[in-house]
DNA sequence: CTGTTAGCGCCTTCAC
DNA sequence: GTGAAGGCGCTAACAG
């Protein structure tokens, strides 16, 4: 294709600024400006002017400045785990689509599972000027809360429940859904289980989930064997590769449990590539209920996290603060338990 | 939960400036100024004591005020149609990524398949200070042209290359991609098609990708039957109902080609409810080549665009532009059909 | 209801 | 190599 060379902005044609529509309508910049913000305290006709002066010019607002001058720049920050397997997609969507209907925007940032990433992208959210910070999980480094006190950053933590009551947030029970499947499954007639989840360094959601398996264990007396915890990064052959794993052990469990879709899936592959049949010698479970899973041969079994309603309550509860309304600290959403094809009682 | 009153700052402990760092590495501030922009003409010593202080003060540089002095915010805006079903996850998550590495924030906004709100969202980026755009396909409303013009705002149009040579744009050949599908289920032997897609107005992808399918079957003196187009919003469940309409008619077809994975995994769900075999009694292609349509069962054929390279490619474009170095006004991406159980001849 | 005025925090000429 | 000073575009006091 053709190579362009680049004499980057030669001539810097001015936007048009609030005083030539101060001009054109033929009133002072502090008018024009209160036609933008103020609106009700003018005069209908002058505000009329106005506007019309504004439509003429194309007239649109510099937000730096604005930002610069009112301390306020309607942008909120928030910062995921990945865009990867759109896991975070539909928090992320339903944040975005209600930020924009109370007129804020979304400025997104992506930490790749490190928490050192995510103290830098946040500064530099802060540093762009965003008014408030939503984060999914519950484990970061202190240095974040460090660096938002400084700004004097609202927040909110999502996708989890912080029990501490040191950070506002709004989740779900990741221990509790884990726990539920697992008992589930024990009453099914599974006794022997394997485990698979993303490291727990940084990832709260990875240790509640399991932590959920565990207990659900040992309150009916069993436990997961040697070998039957296995790790990796999130990702469909991840999974696959620690359900070989798993299919290699002597005593190898007849019950799955992932604690995402995506690594359920990857393990669902594998099954099929050693010519298991799910249910029948292998049951697997996830947790998130996304599309990937539900539409699987056999579909599968996961855990509904109220996914959604946390993008739009963060947005609610981030807003509510910066208008200087009552919000609630925290709150705790329900998950529902989908039963589909890949459970069953284990074979004889 | 717990509700808070919310009596909004009262406080407004004031973050450090850079004249508090002048004054405390004892130089000015046009010398503290240049530490952060260019350190290279300072001296050394003073180099150091200037970062000592920004260290000991925590200084953060104050984004709105640099932007509106500088005129450079370092973010970018993009436009996306949706963040569901990750058809465009891919590709912002590569953008962001690629950004940052360059020191840039990425701004994202969401337009819902409208040309509207597009402008609208647009607009609002702009007014943000964001100094280019990306945004996905060819169809734009042309007040969005206008507008990127009096901001002189560097963009790229992606997921498609503009024929025309109007508009600078990185993406692969959509229609090309569905003829080679077509061209090779005809080869199997297939004659009747299914055509589901999305709506056209304001969507090229759709359209090319249909446009396609039509040329390929012209070429082989074919024709799309009576009632064998369906259109819908992108779901599984609008594919699924497609499908089921298809499946209705007299001379149903023997494949159905879906312009992305998402209709044809919905179209493989009404087919399994229907009890039809896949693919002895129905071949289903898709196009994007995701996960949701690679894990299905069997397999789903799909075409693998260059969705990653895209955003990288467009990231790349934008910034080579922005610090004026010679860029590609277009690039053309390979993509690759990829087959897997879903498709086959049809049986006699 | 409207105008005048004084910066918000920073960068960037222009001197030295 | 460094300092002094002006102003980017806008809003918030304060007058009137």
């Amino acid at each position: 294709m053709r190579a362009i060379r680049n004499p980057r902005r030669p001539t810097q044609r001015a936007r048009p600024n609030l005083k030539d529509v101060a001009q054109l309508a033929g009133v002072s910049t502090a008018t024009a400006s209160r036609a933008l913000n103020l609106p009700a305290r003018l005069d209908p006709e002058t505000l009329t002017r106005v506007r019309e002066a504004i439509r003429k010019l194309r007239y649109v607002p510099h937000g730096a400045a604005r930002t610069l001058r009112s301390q306020r720049s309607r942008m909120i920050g928030a910062v995921v785990p990945s865009f990867d397997y759109a896991l975070y997609a539909r928090t992320t969507s339903a944040l975005q689509a209600a930020l924009d209907s109370e007129g804020y925007a979304l400025v997104l940032a992506a930490q790749h599972y490190d928490l050192d990433t995510e103290v830098r992208v946040t500064r530099q959210l802060l540093e762009h000027g965003v008014e408030a910070m939503a984060f999914v999980g519950l484990d970061h480094d202190p240095e974040l809360f460090v660096l938002l006190g400084e700004f004097d950053c609202p927040y909110v933590l999502t996708w989890g429940v912080d029990g501490s009551g040191a950070h506002p947030s709004i989740g779900f029970d990741n221990r509790a859904a884990t726990y539920a499947m697992t008992s589930h499954l024990v009453g099914l007639g599974h006794r022997r289980f394997g485990l698979i989840t993303a490291p727990f360094d940084g990832n709260d959601r990875a240790r509640d989930r399991s932590a959920g398996v565990r207990a659900a264990l040992a309150a009916h007396g069993l436990a997961l064997g040697e070998g039957c915890l296995r790790q990796g990064p999130i990702s469909l052959a991840a999974g696959s590769e620690a359900m070989r794993d798993l299919l290699s052990l002597d005593d190898r469990p007849t019950a799955v449990i992932a604690t995402n879709d995506v690594f359920a899936v990857g393990a669902m592959i594998a099954c099929r590539e050693a010519g298991l049949r799910i249910p029948e010698d292998m049951s697997i479970t996830g947790v998130d209920n996304t599309d990937l899973g539900a539409t699987q041969t056999p579909g599968l079994t996961s855990i509904r996290t109220p996914i959604i309603e946390v993008g739009r309550a963060a947005a609610h509860h981030l807003v509510q603060r910066l208008e200087g309304q009552a919000f609630e600290f925290s709150q705790l959403l329900p998950f529902e338990l989908v039963l589909r094809g890949s459970t069953s009682p284990p074979s004889p």
